[in-house]
Order: C-alpha cells, then structure tokens, then sequence
RNA sequence: GCGAGUGUGGCGAAAUUGGCAGACGCACCAGACUUAGGAUCUGGAGCCGUAAGGCGUGUAGGUUCGAGUCCUAUCACUCGCACCA
C-alpha cells in the first residue's frame, strides 16, 4: 500500500466539503481565534506561486489553533470592484461583471486544489449588492457624521445640528474652512443651501472642489497613494493636478488616532514606520510677517519647525499658487513673475519629479522681521508647496539645504546663526548648536529655543504653536464604471438654482443603490463618470461617480463575521464576540491604502458605537514576495563572409530560418576570440559545410518558460513544442547540455517565469505542495522561486507513510506500547514543532517535524501511541495525508478536530548532559557531566579530561567558566 | 538625499535569552540493491590540510571567559518615502 496522493486528497477534500467540516458558527461558548488573508483581487492571470504563500501560512496557523480547541474564523472572498478590474475588462472586450466571475472561478478552483479550511459560507465579493448594501450604507453613516475634536471622536450631524442652532460654531472650528465663523442668530438665519453648504464642510464623507490627481489615461482620480512619482500605479499613466468636484473622506481628522493606535497592535516596525511617515505628524509654529507697503491686514504667513531659527531668516518664499502672489508682485517684477508663473503651469508634475532644478522669481515684496525689523525679500519658487502648511516658508538658507541651495543659486546673502557648525559649503540642520546672531535666543541650545521662540512669538500675537499632517484627506471618487455607486442624488435647492444643487443622502430603504448593467463604459461627458451616460441614471439626478476599490476592502473584515445578515452590516453580537482580527496575512503594499483606510472606518464605526474596537487588525504578518526566476535562451544571428555569398551575392544571414541557440556558458564568452571559434565550428557542423567563416554574430537573450527547464538544464524537445518557430532549432551545447541563463525578476506572465500551483499540486499533492512553500524561508522574507526542492518534501511524506504502511509488508504499525525514547522523541518533536507553528515559524516547524520522522525510523518505531501524535501535530501542514493516516490507524472522527497533544515534560527532563568543553572559548572535547554537580565537581571531572591536559601543558588554569546546561570553557 | 531592513557553505536556510555555527532540505560524491535507475536504502561532505591543526557568519575595530547574536565605523544589496519647510 503505497502514499496515493492524488486519491487520498481528492477522497478528504470532497468529504470535508461534503461533511461541512470548515462550516464556523458565531459560539460565545468557546474561545475564539480570528485568522484573515488579505483578499484578493481576482485577476485574470489567476495565482502563481507567490499568492498562495500567505494563505498556507495562515490556514496552518488556523488549523493549529482549532486544534488547540479555537473556535477559528478563517475564509476568504474576492476583492471584486474597482479600477484593475475595469481596466482588465476594457482591455479585453468583456463586461467587468462576466470577467470577474470567470476569474473568481479560476481562482477558486486553484484555492480549493490547496486544500484550505476556509468557510466559504461565509464568503462574498465586494461587488455583491448584498455587501455593497452596506458599504453604501456605512457612507451614509459617514456623510452624516462629523468629527467632534474635543470629545475626539465622530458624532452624528444632527448634534451638530443641535449646537449651531444653540450657539454657532465657535466651539467647533470648522475642518473644512476655518474662515466660516457663525453665531446661533447667524446661523438660524442661514437659508438650507448656506446650511448645507457650510455642513459640507464638517462631514467626514464630503463633496468638494479640489486639486485631485487626474489621470487622462485612465479617465478618473486617483488617490495620493495610487500615483507613484507622478504616474498611475496602475500602467504607469502620467497623472496631472486638475480642479474637480470630488468625494473625499476626512481622514485627516483621524490622523492622531491613527497614530496613537500604532502603539496598541503588532505590526513590524517596517509597517509602522511608513503609516508614521504618510501621516507625516510634524510640530512647529506658524509666523505671521507684515508685508512692507501692504496693509496691516496682509500678512504673510508662514509654516516653520524651526521657529528657533527666526533669527537666520534671509528670504521668504511662496508657492507659486500662493494667493498673495498677485497682490504684493511689484510693478518693475511683474513681467518677471508672469513668466515664471507661465513656465510653472507649463510643467507637469511629472517634470517636476523627474528633473529637480531650481527655479523662482523675486517678486519685489519685502516682509518685515518682527523682531529686528529687516526687510526679507520674498520669492516664490515651485520648490515650495501650496497643499502644505500655509504654502509659504520662511527659508533659513544656514540649516535648510533646499533654502542654501536656492540661496546659493540666486546668489543670496547667507546669515549664520550657529557659529563655526556652519562651514559655508552646507547647510547645517542641525538642532544642538548653541545660537548667535539671534537676539533673545542668543547663548540657547536650539532645540531648547524652539519652545522659548514659540512663547515669544505668541505673546507678541504674531504666531502660534501648530501642528501639521503631510496626509491629505482622501479621494474618496472615481470616474469609472466598476465600483459601488453613491447613495446620493443631487437636488436644486428650493429656489431651483441649477448652479447649487445639494447632495442629498438617499434613505435606507432604498439600499442597494444597483450599479446599472451597461453595455458601454467609457467616460462621461466633462470628466464625469460613465454613469453620467446613462439616462436612467441621470434623471433620477444620482451622482455619476463610484466609489474607489479601498471602499469595499475598508469593512470586509467585519462582514466575514455576520456575512448573511440583511437588517445590519453586521450584528453587535458577532462583532462582539469576534472582534478584532488576531492574525491579518497579506503584503507590503497595502502598508498605506488599504490598511489605513481601514483602520479609519473602523475608528469610524467604533466612534458611532456600532461595533466594540476601534483597531480592525491585532497582528499583522506582512508575507514577502516571491519572486519569478527566469530562464533564457541565448539566439545567435549569423552573417557569413562573402566566400558563402548566396546567389543574389548578399552575405548569407544564418539562423534567421531555424533559430540557433548558443547555451549560457558559451553565450557568457560573448566578445573572446575562443567564442567566435566555437560558434564557427558548431556552425560547420550544423551545416555540413566546413567552408563557412563567420563574419558577424548577434546574441540576444530571450526569456524561455520556466516549466520546461529543468534547474537550468533546457528540455530540447519540449523547447521545440513550446512555439512552432522553434520546431526546427538548432543547438550549441556545452557537455551535451544546454544551459539557460538565470535572472530574478518579478514574477509575471510576460517573462514566462510563473509557476502554477496547480501543476505542482498534480506532480506532487497538496500537501507536498504546501508543506515546500513554508519549508523555503521564512514567511516574511522575499525568495525567489525555485522547483528544485520541492522533491525532499515529499520524499519526507513518503518516508512519513512508510512508518505505517509498506509497499510490500503492508500495515506496519501496531498496537504495542512505545518506549522511553519513543516518548521523548515523539514530545520533542511536538514542543518543537508546536513552538515554531505559534512564533509563525512554519519553516522551522517543517524541518521539526522531518527531524521527528527520521528519528522514529532509526528507532524502527511503528508505535500507533506514538504516530497518532505525530498525525495530529502534521495536521495544520498536511491535512489530507493526516486525516487518511489518522482514519487507517482506526480513529473515528476527524483529525481537524483531534486535540493537539500536550507535552509530557517528564520525558523530556536529563539528569546529565553532554557538555561541550572550550579551552578559551575554542570547543576541543565534550564530557557528559550531572546537571546538578557544582562548579567544584565540575573542574575536577574537566581538569582530568586527557584532551583538556593536551591542552594545558601541566599548567593550572587561570578560571574555569560552568554555565550550567550550557558550557564549560577552560581559561588558559 | 532621508527612513527601514538584509548580508551565514555550491543553493534555500537554522541557531527564541551572548554559550558546540551550518540543524533540516536541495544539489553533489561514494557504496548497496538492481536488466536498468531521474526509484529506494546506507554513508560522506563549510573551506585549507594526508594528518595534527588552522581559518571561517560582508569588511575593520571594540566589549566579553566566550560574539552570527551586543557596541562603533564601513561596504554591498533590497524595500519604502522623496522638495512636507
């Protein structure tokens, strides 16, 4: 009876599905463990080998803890809307709703090949109107929230109402425009649209007219964490800054929070430090400067750090979209500025990434120092930015290298406040040099002159501690087909103004709002969406654009808990009872998107009471990528001296018929003499014409599919069936063979250097399969792929069921009762085993459990006592060969449900222990001594040893090191 | 430029706290069984050296009885941010 792979997981898989073994109830009874993957975007390329890395992390995790006794939620669903699919669509002619389900359907047939525990009860796609339903709903619930400051959490609109109506908003400034200032009188005079208007501005899923980044390629917005130095993340589209009425979530008000609440979960430090960074928290001052000649009620206000530095002011600059700009530009600097102003709007962002040089313009304006009264003179430059802090900065050319350089390159006198740390050559940013030059901050260490210049400035009443974010509120819409429409119809106001129409919420009830099926999606008139095509649509007055692909990712989580629940996003009761996610596996590269978009919303939920913890993810385990490794074939091209001219008298180009292929080894001699001889020869042959001389050779390197490499030996013949211009390939080879070159590039596709699970889990099974991809590092660590090992994994199955079963002698296994150091292995093995499972080191885990298996072979240990532990801790990695295993040795339920066996300390305590014994810290011997002798025992039993004598020569020993159960170490 | 991380055999890696460096596996070598072996089993193996022994965790220092692990400097690679005042 041989390990029938194929039958064994083929029988359990069906069986399981059929017996509803991964079926999870809500069971407040038992302890609960919540283990989550990232869900996926269902793409049309289906997974390769790098996507399942996670999810066999996290099911084994899952599996452990079941059997640990957890009640463990673990499932899975499809990431379904949003722009990838859209665009996968359009390029490919189908309709994103027939495309995705195909896709899904690849996908899950691939998933469910693996063998994991997921419920898929409990599964969804986020373009199910059933989920949709309340994605929309929890943008209702956002657009009818504010975030009240002082009570630092979000609160219904309608208490906002309440305190307008009682006393204005002097107490809660506005987030949106801190220049709407409004008493109860006032404010109870408004008419509805100057009321909504100025709500607008308080709610925390608001519409407005801002700078988005427009991408023409892709016709929609994109968020700031979409565009990656000024191109489209996705297809790498130029992205411009364009004026448009949006959507925007005010996540900016949640920032503090989101950084606070870093310090309450378990990411790796990595993860921590970028969402530090996009909020990019920074404390400092804002200065108001009087402007030379302007009135008193023109103030030129700046953002500063360093208000320690006042005092090395040598110019100011603003951005170019400054709104002072056009006022304070003197008349003699006003072509001057013009210009610049054009060449600036002329630049996309693009250019402005790509090529950094300096640029700006004096504008003729002075502003006047408020404590020495100087005249600063004030620029602007591109350098400087309007979307941050006030768009004005206050340069100190003496600490800031952008503001030296800029001095530098304007030929601008240089202050120096801080002495012999500035050299002249740099700017020297430093906060620990003592001040000069600096009036009432002179003699002070500058990070202590910070607080004491803040002080100053704000007795004076020219300036005030403030606190800035880097991050911007998010683009909350897109102009595109494929995401969930907006519960929101527009409504003229009751004096019918066209221009001023007012978004109004549609009612619950009236959830889902269905994404019409269309047909065509191309965009909108006037950068709208395709929705605005559609005159259904339309004349219900509904809004045309669709929310973004992190809508639907931001509250998934909590679905998976009550996923069929048609009277609310999901009950009070199973949030409770599962409430955050104890493991969440997934990649890097929703360190800032996804992962802090969801933590708002779920701040967000938390604040309005409608589930119990405000961080969505306990830990987080970032798995790291797998990389594609390719193979290449090198071609030659031949062009032969003119004693082969053919008949038209050209140079006969050979190879260009049937393809040559040099292998690696001679391809990498590309250049040597040794290389034009060998090809020359081969050339001979292939030809059978011992006249030809070669007059050129061109080598170009092709990538070849993975699949028929072997390590990077070519499979000639399968290399001919890959594409039908090879049929008739000729080869140079190197000892017989021919070698492909080696490079690691992303995995994809195009560079045929994918591997599909599927093929590894036909060749080798499932539990193969998964047990080599945790046996190949750590989860975390990005790895190259590479097929070549996946063999010793399975042989360690083979062995595996040898211990029960063998080919010839049948069941092997008995009943018989095991032995002491039966025992201590089989305990060994389950604390090591268990220990590296739980620190999330299944690598580890696997060799622990190979170094069990071949332990019990050399004790020829076929103990059924014995293996029946061994089965249930293999479990969580192999469970198909496990369950199979557990049934034979005539257990009657399953093995998912088996406890995971505890650790009998008792075998595993020594009385004595081998000691290694160093002679000044080199081990030279090793003695077996008692754990409990002491350090007198000890030095007689070492010192008596004939190595440590050798050692010695005759002479005493300046100290003898014991570190009980560890070491000796003789100091000579 | 700034920030974070990683450097260990031919290769993937291991070494929870400073205590036998290279577990486990791949590839490799030798042998056994075989008509055969890309099956299976047994054994070998960091490098140099016949051996004794020496050298070994990117490089150079330091702390320590003892350093892959701690400290300082430096190099290389990977990732993230990139005019954020």
């Amino acid at each position: 009876m041989e390990y029938n792979f194929s039958e064994i997981e083929k029988k359990w898989q069906q069986r399981w599905t059929a017996e509803g073994s991964y079926k999870v109830t809500n069971d407040p009874s038992r302890p609960k463990c919540y283990v989550l993957d990232m869900f996926p975007y269902p793409s049309g390329s289906g997974l390769h080998v790098g996507h399942p890395l996670g999810y066999i992390a996290s099911d084994i995790y899952a599996r452990y803890k079941r059997l640990k006794g957890f009640n463990v939620l673990h499932t899975m669903g499809y990431d379904a809307f949003g722009l990838p699919a859209e665009q996968y669509a359009i390029d490919h002619g189908i309709h994103p709703a027939v495309s995705t389900d195909d896709n899904i359907t690849n996908f899950r047939q691939q998933l469910d090949n693996i063998g994991f525990c997921y419920d898929w009860d409990r599964s969804f796609r986020t373009s199910d109107p059933s989920y949709y339903k309340w994605t929309q709903w929890i943008f209702l619930q956002l657009f009818e929230s504010w975030y009240d400051r002082k009570a630092g959490k979000a609160r219904p609109l309608t208490a906002l109402l309440e305190l307008f109506a009682a006393a204005g908003n002097t107490a809660h400034q506005c987030p949106g425009d801190p220049s709407i200032r409004f008493d109860a009188a006032a404010w109870n005079s408004y008419d509805n649209r100057r009321q909504q208007e100025i709500l607008m501005n308080y709610r925390l899923a608001y519409c407005g007219y801002g700078e988005v980044n427009w991408c023409e390629a892709l016709g929609t917005v994109l968020a700031n964490d979409e565009v990656i130095a000024g191109v489209s993340e996705r297809g790498g589209y130029p992205v411009v800054k364009k004026k448009l009425r949006q959507w925007y979530l005010r996540i900016t008000d949640y920032a503090d929070r989101l950084l606070e609440g870093l310090g309450t979960v378990e990411y790796s430090d990595a993860m921590k430090e970028m969402q530090t960074n996009w909020i990019g928290k920074s404390f400092g001052a804002e200065i108001d400067f009087a402007i030379y000649k302007a009135p008193p009620d023109k103030k030129l206000r700046v953002y500063t750090t360093r208000p320690d530095t006042l005092f090395g002011v040598d110019f100011m600059v603003i951005a170019p979209e400054h709104e002072l700009i056009s006022t304070i530009t003197s008349a003699e600097q006003r072509p001057a500025i013009d210009e610049y102003l054009a060449y600036v709007n002329s630049r996309s962002e693009r250019e402005r990434m790509a090529e950094k040089k300096i640029t700006g313009c004096f504008t003729g304006a002075y502003a006047i120092h408020p404590f020495n009264g100087l005249h600063i003179p004030i620029w602007t430059s591109e350098y400087v930015l309007a979307g941050y802090g006030t768009g004005a900065i206050m340069a100190v050319p003496c600490g800031d290298e952008r503001d030296f350089k800029f001095a530098q390159y304007f030929q601008l006198p240089v202050t120096n406040i801080i002495g012999d740390q500035y050299n002249g050559l740099e700017a020297n940013p430093t906060k620990d040099a003592i001040l000069q030059n600096s009036d009432f901050l002179d003699g002070l260490v500058m990070k202590d002159a910070i607080v004491i210049a803040i002080k100053k400035l704000e007795e004076k009443g020219i300036g005030t501690r403030k606190v800035n974010y880097r991050m911007r509120d998010a683009a909350f819409s897109r102009q595109r087909y494929w995401g969930e429409p907006f519960p929101i119809t527009w409504e003229s106001d009751e004096r019918g103004e066209g221009q001023s129409l007012i978004a109004t919420p549609l009612d619950e009830s009236q959830l889902p709002l269905e994404l019409p099926h269309v047909e065509k999606y191309g965009p909108g008139p006037e950068g709208e969406g395709p929705l605005a095509n559609v005159a259904a649509w339309t004349a219900r007055h509904l809004e045309t654009n669709t929310m973004p692909g992190y809508a639907g990712s931001s509250w998934y989580f909590l679905r998976y808990m009550d996923p069929h629940n048609d009277q609310e996003f999901c009950s009070r009761a199973a949030s409770d009872y599962w409430g955050q996610v104890d493991l969440y596996i997934g990649g890097t590269e929703h360190a800032v998107g996804h992962l802090l978009y969801s933590r708002m919303w779920t701040k967000f939920l938390y604040d309005r009471g409608w589930i119990g913890h405000e961080e969505p993810y306990k830990r987080l385990v970032n798995q790291g990528m797998i990389q594609g490794s390719s193979r290449f074939v090198y071609r030659v091209e031949l062009k032969a001296k003119p004693a082969e001219m053919n008949s038209q008298g050209k140079p006969a180009l050979l190879g260009s018929n049937n393809p040559i292929f040099v292998s690696s080894g001679i391809a990498a001699m590309e250049g040597t003499p040794e290389y034009h001889q060998l090809i020359t020869l081969a050339v001979r042959e292939i030809f059978n014409d011992p006249g030809i001389e070669l007059e050129s050779i061109t080598l170009t390197p092709l990538h070849v599919d993975v699949n028929i490499v072997d390590g990077v030996e070519l499979d000639i013949e399968a290399f001919k069936k890959w594409r039908s211009e090879y049929a008739n390939a000729e080869f140079i080879l190197e000892d017989g063979k021919y070698t492909c070159g080696v490079e690691v590039e992303k995995m994809s596709k195009r560079l045929y250097n994918t591997v599909n699970p599927n093929d590894l889990v036909t060749k080798y099974g499932a539990d193969t399969y998964r047990m080599y991809e945790m046996f190949l590092g750590p989860v975390e660590q990005s790895k190259p792929w590479d097929t070549k090992g996946i063999e010793g994994v399975h042989r360690f199955l083979r062995k595996l069921w040898r211990l029960f079963y063998d080919e010839t002698k049948g069941q092997v296994w008995t009943t018989a009762p095991a032995s002491q150091e039966e025992w201590k292995c089989i305990y060994r093995t389950i604390k090591k085993t268990g220990d590296a499972t739980e620190r999330f080191s299944f690598n580890t885990g696997v060799s622990a459990l190979m170094i069990g298996v071949n332990e019990l072979i050399d004790l020829k240990c076929h103990k059924k006592e014995i293996l029946e532990k061994l089965v249930i801790i293999l479990t969580p990695y192999a469970p198909h060969v496990s369950e199979e295993l557990w049934r034979l040795l005539g257990n009657e339920g399953s093995v998912l449900d088996a406890p995971y066996p505890a650790v009998e300390e008792k075998y595993l305590v020594e009385s004595a222990k081998n000691y290694p014994i160093a002679i000044n810290g080199k081990t030279r011997t090793e003695l077996t001594i008692d754990l409990d002798a002491t350090q007198q025992q000890v030095e007689d039993i070492v010192l008596a040893d004939d190595t440590v004598k050798k050692w010695l020569e005759g002479k005493p020993p300046k100290k003898v090191v014991y570190v009980k159960n560890r070491m000796i170490n003789v100091v000579i």
